[in-house]
DNA sequence: AGAAAAATAAACTATTTGGTATATTTTTGT
DNA sequence: ACAAAAATATACCAAATAGTTTATTTTTCT
């Protein structure tokens, strides 16, 4: 079992999660996660050296949270075809979200990009594992007779991360979920065109 | 001829502009501003009451600026497709932006979401418009027998804009203009499956 | 039960940041 | 040329926020 310090630790950072996701992480202050933990300075302090401490390892949290997520949705499917749809299927709901305020690893890019290198870098790293983890599900559904040689993994790789990150930001700005259905609908049906 | 204090405010919403744009926000500060216009305090609060006055006009300006610069790139465009290719073409190069920092729409959608109620209901605006506008080339389209009555002009609408969008921020974070390229290839050759 | 670890309470420091005030200088436009 | 407008310089104020300190209390765990 975790130590009181560990547990502890790892409720901050789980309290805190959501907070960063919805307000950025220049948005997040010290007692915006001490008034949700309920906890005080002293016991923050105890277990992060700073605030950049803190907001690095929350990040850190956010990405392996919803990769998992994504990953055990993706995992219980056999065909490709199936785990391609849990992946469109598990952003069907872009107001209400696995994690609150929208997709982690696409606030956090935006969030990021010009203001945080070092963590734009493992969000890059995001990116390209995601995008490959796609193209080989695609790739092995070419292999295995499922799609035609004609599609292009990475590219459709790459369209399907894009349209549905970008889906959900519109969806959320618009305070709709309608757009998303016809989405996730539209791509299901273009990889269908390559089924054999 | 605009008088000195409506040149020299406008002066400071240009030259803020990219600023917020890069930084979000919350991201910028007074300083920032008045490091990059060279302009002192009391010029500054001269010609705005406060910061959110600030922010909010330059906001307007980020979003004024990039939605004539899109129309004015569709607009000397004959035909339905020619339009469409050109808003796509617009965005080929997500690293170097028309405003430094990535696409101000987007880029603002995911900084009020959560954050400033009222800034997201002017972008939800600018979404609703910008899809409507697409909406209306294509269906344009169709109806001039460009297009099969086939596509579904309010949910390809909406893809360009969503796969388009997300895909700016992929390519930024990993540093990459190429899936851009590939994207947008993508998109046309969807395009292209409809034409009569 | 009792020592060590963890958390609290509360006061305090330092820095950043938004904003004000005012006297002076520069620029503009008739 | 000259009055009005615009901008500067400088100093200052107030609030928010990050972080420290220390003595005390509570909890954990053997």
């Amino acid at each position: 079992m975790l130590s009181k310090a560990e547990r502890t630790k790892q409720f901050i950072l789980e309290t805190a999660a959501p907070l960063y996701n919805e307000k950025g992480i220049s948005g997040v202050n010290i007692d915006d996660v001490l008034a949700a933990t309920r906890l005080t300075k002293g016991c923050l302090y105890g277990h992060f050296e700073n605030k950049e401490d803190l907001s690095g390892q929350v990040v850190d949290l956010l990405l392996k949270k919803i990769s998992d997520k994504i990953h055990l949705a993706v995992a219980e499917k056999k065909t490709s075809k199936g785990k391609i749809f849990a992946f469109l299927d598990f952003y069907k709901d872009p107001i209400d979200t696995y994690i609150s305020g929208g997709c982690p690893i696409f606030n956090t890019a935006v969030d990021a990009d010009d203001n945080y290198p070092l963590i734009k870098k493992k969000i890059a790293g995001v990116f390209r594992a995601g995008q490959q983890d796609l193209i080989n599900v695609l790739t092995e559904g070419i292999s295995n007779g499922e799609f035609s040689s004609n599609l292009d993994a990475p590219v459709f790789a790459f369209k399907l991360m894009a349209s549905i990150e970008g889906g959900i930001v519109m969806c959320r700005t618009m305070d709709t979920a309608k757009p998303m259905q016809s989405l996730i609908k539209s791509l299901k049906a273009e990889l269908e065109q390559y089924e054999i």
